[in-house]
DNA sequence: GTCTATAACACGATAGAC
DNA sequence: GTCTATCGTGTTATAGAC
């Protein structure tokens, strides 16, 4: 697509082409997406891409663990910052634990241009045989962790048990809210006016009203007053 | 796989095929599963995909339209019986009308012995170029849009545009909670002890107190009591 | 309706020149 | 580092015998 003659597109070869990528992916599907078309769309040779990374399977990996990279430090940042809070004694609440958990995806999903490309991957990565299973690092495990045992904290009448069914519940309206956002992904159903566009703090707030009562709820067996 | 000898196996190719196409298309996505090991599952041979489907892409098509038939035939019904209700001056409330939404989903994803493989393809649907964007009929459409209104007559105090967010959050926090009760689906994080295996009512119970809640808050601007 | 055999094609990967 | 040319493999789809 590009022509080399601008000096900076010709600057990383390896990135234009991890860049390309992505949308390619997104669109395509990490299986029918073909490294031609990747390298053409890169302004690249296909030889390259054997060059840099090992195979089509080291590249697809490649562009994961960024996408996973970037959301954990976001996330780990924000966690911390929640930690020291507690630790310093003050009672931070759920909101602002929501906010560390849901911004950064929140924010990758909304950037432009490439936000929704991020989704469509990040939803691929959980079903493409592509994708290996051993990707997500323990440090991945290790967040979640610290977001569950912040939870019980401040929702001690919740067996772990209720935390994780709820956290997942959140996790679910996430990503599926970013999904319904991305023109790359297959809107099952049409409403009439569904948004296609919003911007990151919209997005997160809405996401937090929604979670933050959602958690709130008593216990399954018991009724909604508590 | 299986032998022909038994009759009852014999009996409808078509159906085998169809069969072993859920579990295939699940555990190794539409595109990098192969007609080949699709037919042999189904103890047919290649040929038979293109005489009874047309082609690979049309078989994909016809596994999906089933998936979705179940879940909108459900739900219809479901549907059907709240409205009725609602006519009938009763005032049935969020969770009978969460109930309709989730149950048929949860249905779908916890049936044995395919629930597993139902799910990931509803998530592989949204993502696949295999897929074509129409598959979802303008009946679908409107199944989504009587919950909308119904919702919205519980609610009388969001807007359009927020109860359809919080629609949303909810769709996602139900596919999200199945596939992770999937062991087809590539659990991104290991928590120590996520449960995998739940009975529909366990499932339909945690996320209806969930997303009841989630609908129950006030408008995004406002704080949480309400 | 079911099978074998094969056509027609596209892919990932690599060797080797530059 | 980048390119061309090619190898080897595996795919869908189909023609034609049974």
């Amino acid at each position: 697509m590009s022509r080399l003659s601008n000096p900076v597109e010709q600057a990383d070869t390896r990135a234009r082409i991890l860049h390309a990528a992505v949308d390619i992916f997104a669109s395509r599907s990490f299986e029918s997406a073909t490294l031609k078309e990747i390298t053409e769309a890169a302004g690249a040779n296909i030889a390259a891409v054997n060059y840099y990374f090992r195979s089509k399977d080291e590249l697809i990996r490649q562009v994961m663990a960024d996408l996973f990279g970037r959301v954990n430090r976001a996330r780990n940042v924000a966690l911390l910052a929640y930690e020291k809070a507690v630790a310093d004694g003050k009672k931070p609440g759920l909101e602002p634990l929501l906010d560390a958990l849901i911004r950064p995806m929140v924010h990758l999903g909304t950037e432009m241009p490439q936000g929704a490309a991020n989704i469509s991957l990040l939803m691929q990565a959980r079903v493409s045989p592509s994708v290996p299973d051993d990707l997500s690092s323990s440090e991945d495990d290790v967040i979640h962790e610290r977001f569950i045992a912040a939870l019980a904290r401040i929702l001690p009448h919740l067996t772990r048990k209720e935390i994780i069914w709820r956290y997942n519940c959140a996790r679910g309206a996430m990503i599926f809210v970013l999904a319904e956002l991305s023109p790359n992904i297959h809107q099952i159903v049409r409403l009439a006016d569904t948004q296609r566009k919003a911007d990151e703090d919209t997005v997160v707030r809405e996401l937090i009203v929604f979670t933050t009562q959602g958690f709130l709820a008593g216990s399954a067996g018991t009724t909604l007053a508590q």
